[in-house]
RNA sequence: UGAGGCGUAGCGCAGCUUGGUAGCGCGUUUGGUUAGGGACCAAAAGGUCGUGGGUUCAAGUCCCGUCGCCUCAACCA
């Protein structure tokens, strides 16, 4: 029991000190380590597999909605961010600029992209004449910067990666189509790889990207009620269009200027996972996207036969296109036990000489830390089986935690006491700009989305006739 | 950028009040033993005390500056 508190001990609490607990578990478990300049991070190997595997999923999606991939460069000159008189207001705070190149003082700063609307405008007014040409849609997988005062791995660097789909369209229903059409996407693959449920909808005006018409965004709940922005969707109108002057001859034969989209998801995703799973052992892996899905700790490893099975077990595994390891290290079993479920690995097998001579295995689930004996006959099939039994049981998890605290509000009082419980608070709202900065001002808490289809009667902060719902919540 | 906390061996820390040989635990290396929730014995290696300056015969310790990290607040995916 002592040493069990010694493990305990490694990891902050996470009920008591959630901050200090999402920090040691990334460091612990070799997601990630500091960069050595402030608010950059190495993303480790284990960090890196996950980030390959959330990367070859949705790249799935956005090739069976059309969308190809390109890549465009990472140097925007300065005048290209002035075109669009609110992009500019909003990112050039956060900007970096590069002004000496080959010794030389710039004759024109570069920007290093903090996202990549202006140059891809740029390119697109160059690439499209016809309405033949329509609709465009290109992804790039790249890393941007925006020079954050103050970060934390994967949630919020100066540097990170993401992947920004750009879309042109000839009118606007379409391109509010594709915005709408790419959050559903984006929710889909939340909720069925990362196993997080999201809450889906229109951003507020003031929450909006800048030089965005509409900002629709996917919300998800962390372990400490607080909210989390885990992708968004852009309807930009023909406000980029215009910047850029992306005009085209319509089968009518006139000159119209496009319409254009742009949706986004970052390396943040991880952290999303990280917050939303995590328990008091460290990482809870969803198997869709675990770099390792199964990991075998061989019990009396030197005696006969042991990793001689435990070797062919894998190889069965890993024939069934299961990720699987092989712990042959030195350590103790005790010790991989709680290595791997800091580690977040969703099933480990455990295999010893009398598994192997009742031909069984022990499976432990890394969710439930439920211990199950299953036959060796078949194995791959099992495990498969216990691996989606995870995956399901993780988003039941997170949406029960999650909608066992939203709460309505119909006061400030309420508003206030909400947030402050770990809740996301849905409070009617009349729509002004004051309402809204007063929720903020006094509670710490933001309009995340609007609640779409639900109606509350009076404004929780003015009391008149309420507009809408909103989801407030403290986010990260 | 505002408020608070922390920088001493790979990691976690003590030592600072009251200046006087650089310590502890874990880990690492070597040899041996090791069966199911962080094994055991023996030996060994490992330090410009974040950094620059000052005071002093003498600074990890006192003074001034500076850099970094963590938490909270403002900005953001």
């Amino acid at each position: 029991m002592a040493k069990e508190n010694q493990f305990v001990e490694q990891i902050a609490n996470i009920d008591a000190d959630f901050p200090q607990w999402y920090t040691d578990v990334v460091l612990k478990t070799k997601l990630v380590d500091y960069g050595p300049v402030k608010g950059t991070m190495v993303i480790r190997p284990y960090g890196y597999a996950i980030w390959e595997n959330i990367q070859k999923e949705m790249d799935a999606r956005f090739k069976k909605r059309g969308v190809e991939n390109a890549y465009f460069p990472l140097l925007i000159p300065m005048s290209y961010f002035t075109k669009e008189a609110e992009h500019v207001e909003g990112f050039a705070p956060e900007v970096a600029v590069v002004t000496i190149g080959g010794g030389e003082t710039l004759a024109e700063p570069l920007a290093i992209r903090p996202t990549s609307e202006t140059i891809i405008g740029s390119m697109c007014s160059k690439w499209i004449q016809s309405y033949r040409d329509l609709p465009m849609k290109v992804n790039q997988w790249c890393n941007v910067m925006r020079w954050e005062k103050t970060t934390r791995p994967f949630l919020r660097t100066s540097e990170f990666l993401w992947q920004e789909g750009h879309t042109v369209h000839s009118n606007a229903e379409e391109a509010e189509a594709e915005t709408q059409a790419m959050l559903q996407s984006y929710q889909e693959f939340a909720e069925n790889c990362l196993a997080i449920p999201v809450l889906t909808g229109r951003k507020t005006e003031k929450e909006r990207f800048a030089g965005a018409v509409a900002t629709y965004t996917m919300e998800a709940m962390m372990h400490d009620g607080k909210s989390l922005q885990a992708g968004t969707s852009h309807y930009m109108g023909q406000n980029f269009a215009t910047a850029f002057d992306i005009q085209f001859l319509d089968s009518d034969g006139t000159h119209k200027t496009a319409y254009t989209t742009s949706w986004g998801v970052s390396t943040r995703l991880i952290g999303a996972i990280i917050m939303t799973h995590g328990d008091e052992r460290g990482l809870v892996l969803p198997p869709v996207v675990a770099p390792i899905q199964c990991v075998i700790v061989p019990i009396a490893a030197r005696k006969e036969g042991v990793i001689e099975a435990c070797e062919a077990l894998k190889a069965e595994l890993e024939g069934a296109g299961i990720r699987v390891t092989l712990d042959k290290t030195d350590n103790s079993p005790g010790w991989k036990f709680n290595e791997w479920e800091m580690k977040g690995v969703p099933v480990r097998i455990e295999l010893g000489p009398r598994d192997i001579e009742a031909g069984k295995m022990l499976c432990a689930r890394r969710d439930t830390l439920e211990k199950v004996e299953m036959p060796l006959e078949n194995a791959a099939e099992s495990v498969k089986q216990l691996l989606d039994t995870v995956q399901k049981g993780l988003i039941e998890k997170a949406r029960k935690h999650r909608d066992d605290r939203i709460v309505y509000a119909d006061d400030m009082a309420s508003i206030l006491a909400g947030v402050e419980a770990g809740n996301f608070v849905k409070a009617g709202w009349c729509g002004c700009r004051a309402c809204e900065d007063k929720v903020k001002e006094e509670t710490a808490a933001t309009a995340r989305v609007y609640a779409e289809g639900e109606t509350r009667e009076t404004c929780a902060v003015c009391g008149k006739k309420a507009e809408h719902v909103i989801v407030f919540a403290r986010a990260y």
